[in-house]
RNA sequence: GUGGAUGUAGCUCAGCUGGUAGAGCCCCGGAUUGUGACUCCGGUGGUCGCAGGUUCAAAACCUGUCAUCCACCCCA
């Protein structure tokens, strides 16, 4: 394909069909952040750079679009939406109904390379609360996470948990300094991929020995056998031996408290037959992004299908004092929509064949003679909410009409010709079925709508 | 930003040690002027990703570049 009708690197083109898909997606979200009673907003694609680059690591800062306007204005792309919801906050702190629930669902950029599911501009969806400190807010947001993937039919999935607060006491426990806990955590993140020696090895390289390694990894040796509530309580006792700095230990302490609150909360929604329980899981080596997160942080990913994750979140309790307001407790949820639709997409192949198209009805006249009929026939059937398709064919020949149809996925196909028009009904045909009933314009809207 | 693989028709792909591009599917027209399939007949469609270079001659060899995929980095 020649350059110039490519599209840009990591951006794609949706055809009728795949839009189909994202929309259905899109607001199955939109529909489960409402029915959680988070209500949405909306803030422009891009920001001042500076406010975007503010909190975030040095690794994503290289990931920002950045150009200038006219007026030589330095602005960036969001690359996401926790740096402009502080903003928007500080903005409209005044106006705002605290606790504040919002959501957002828009496009977001990220100048990185391109892999599966890994694109330029994607879609993503936050919820997020701004005003409380309380692991209520945690818990609402998991729920709200496993309704909505239960309506996505996601599949098999897994959440893991794990809190910074327990990160930084067991990186102190470590004897791991300050300025080296940035380094330690991004290696120890990569356990899993590069296994002990790689962790090891890129310790060394940071100047961090190879006793400290020991000595985190045998803090969190926990047995796998054990529950998750059991594992945290095992946890405490260690630290509480190990830790010497008492403020430091009242964090860690403070950060199992909440894991376990979590924990428990899932259990008890188990009893409603919430399936999150099952697949929530407690992993210290879980890291993530190293910006603002105070708190519990988590990751959901599928089972079913290799991709990374395809959701996160936490709490950033000091993001909004960073733009002059108030410090509010706050925690979000951010689900990466074209990763779940890959998901989905991989998970059952045919989707795209399986979905119906929005549009409902094709009306194809015979002749010139039919047209008033099937204008006041189409206009009916609009009125009464069906989505109706009239042709615009110059020679009409109902054979490739109902290609045509049947090609865009439109089940229904009526053909007004001289015997329709004198009688004021149609030849309704039903392209799944191939059955065809002549009936009258009251009779096929019933039969269209009861579909 | 780093390393590897790939790039030929709308799609999936063939194309030998260099000799100037093919198949299947799709699409369009007809057999069939009020009915989708199948069949048959005919047809459209490619600056071989792009730009240089080597050569009498390049889809093929060399260099660069762009894009896709994979592994890093990082992340939804």
């Amino acid at each position: 394909m020649s350059k110039l009708i490519q599209p840009p690197k990591g951006t794609r083109d949706f055809l009728p069909e795949e839009m189909v898909l994202r929309r259905k997606v899109m607001e199955t979200i939109r529909g489960c952040f409402a029915l959680y009673g988070f209500i949405e907003i909306d803030s422009p694609v891009f920001e001042y750079f500076e406010l975007l680059s503010r909190k975030c690591g040095s690794e994503i800062e290289k990931e920002i679009y950045v150009f200038e306007d006219k007026a030589k204005r330095k602005l960036g792309l969001r690359f996401e939406f926790t740096s402009p919801l502080g903003r928007y906050y500080a903005t409209n702190a005044e106006k705002l109904t605290k606790p504040f629930k919002r959501y957002i669902i828009g496009k977001v950029y990220r100048y990185e390379n391109t892999q599966a599911g890994r694109y330029r501009e994607f879609y993503q969806a936050d919820a997020d609360i701004i005003g409380s400190y309380s692991m209520n807010a945690e818990n609402e947001l998991l729920d709200l996470a496993v309704f909505t993937l239960e309506k996505l039919g996601m599949g098999n999935y897994e959440i893991v948990i794990n809190n910074r607060k327990i990160l930084d006491g067991i990186i102190n426990a470590a004897g791991i300094g300050e300025n080296k806990k940035d380094a330690a955590l991004r290696a120890l993140d990569k356990t899993a991929k590069i296994g002990e020696a790689g962790v090891i090895k890129e310790f060394k390289e940071n100047g961090i020995g190879e006793e400290n390694y020991r000595s985190f990894m045998r803090l969190i040796d926990l047995d796998a056998g054990l529950e998750d509530s059991k594992k945290l309580a095992v946890l405490k006792e260690r630290i509480s031996v190990d830790l010497k700095d008492e403020s430091i230990k009242n964090k860690t302490n403070e950060g199992i408290e909440e894991l376990s609150s979590i924990i428990e909360d899932r259990r008890n929604a188990k009893a409603g037959k919430d399936p999150g329980f099952s697949v929530i899981k407690f992993d210290p080596l879980l890291v993530r992004g190293l910006g603002y997160y105070t708190g519990p942080i988590f990751e959901i990913k599928s089972k079913d299908v290799a991709i990374g994750s395809f959701a996160a979140g936490g709490r950033y309790d000091n993001l909004v004092e960073l733009y002059g307001v108030r410090p509010e407790g706050a925690c979000g949820i951010s689900f990466g929509v074209e990763r779940i639709i890959d998901i989905i997409t991989e998970r059952d192949k045919d989707i795209l064949k399986s979905l119906s198209s929005p549009i409902k009805l094709y009306i194809v006249y015979l002749s010139e003679n039919e047209r008033t009929f099937a204008l006041k026939t189409a206009n009916f059937f609009r009125i009464k909410g069906i989505n109706t398709e009239l042709s615009v064919s110059e020679v009409p020949n109902i054979g490739k009409e109902i290609k045509y149809a049947d090609r865009k996925g439109i089940e229904y196909f009526a053909v007004i010709g001289e015997k329709e028009a004198s009688e004021q009904k149609l030849t309704l045909k039903n392209l799944k079925t191939r059955k065809e009933i002549f009936l009258s314009v009251e009779e096929a809207a019933e039969l269209i709508e009861c579909n």
